[in-house]
DNA sequence: GGCAAATGTGCAACTTATTGCATCTTATTG
DNA sequence: CAATAAGATGCAATAAGTTGCACATTTGCC
């Protein structure tokens, strides 16, 4: 899952959730300018700034060990 | 899944590969001193730091829609 | 089409992560 | 116990992420 995935579950996520990137961006306390960067995988965010989004969003994420994809 | 969880698993893998700390910055890329905060759950890296680690550890990371835990 | 809201971009200031080095503390092994 | 390797920490310089602002582009609705 690289970051353009990421930021397409997000992006999916939050219209899912019928709010607009402003609002997020508030409700999660991150910077419109770098919520958008991440829904956009243009970004290259910290974990703390990722986890705070998937929380807010009703996400997490797990790591696995990696099977023949 | 939070920081301390991710640097749990990453030297769990490592360990489990037994190889060292500076053997396994060397492979990724990532200093050792970064990569020592990763494992400690102190540092934040960022996506790509991350990625670059567990890829080289043959581990990948899924966003889910968190259940009740 | 036309308007308004939502989304995306360039830029600059500010904040934070990354890295190497020296040093210290813990294993580990003989 | 002694010696060596592995792991951890403080610090300073460099690199990179974060943010807000102004403006451009796209999307959605009447």
């Amino acid at each position: 899952m690289n970051k353009f995935e990421i930021g397409n579950e997000i992006k999916q996520r939050r219209k899912f959730l019928k709010i607009t990137q402003q609002e997020l961006s508030e409700i999660v306390g991150v910077g419109l300018r770098s919520l958008i960067d991440i829904e956009s995988g243009k970004g290259n965010p910290t974990i703390d700034q990722l986890q705070k989004v998937l929380s807010v969003l009703g996400l997490t994420f797990e790591i696995k060990v990696k099977s023949n994809e």
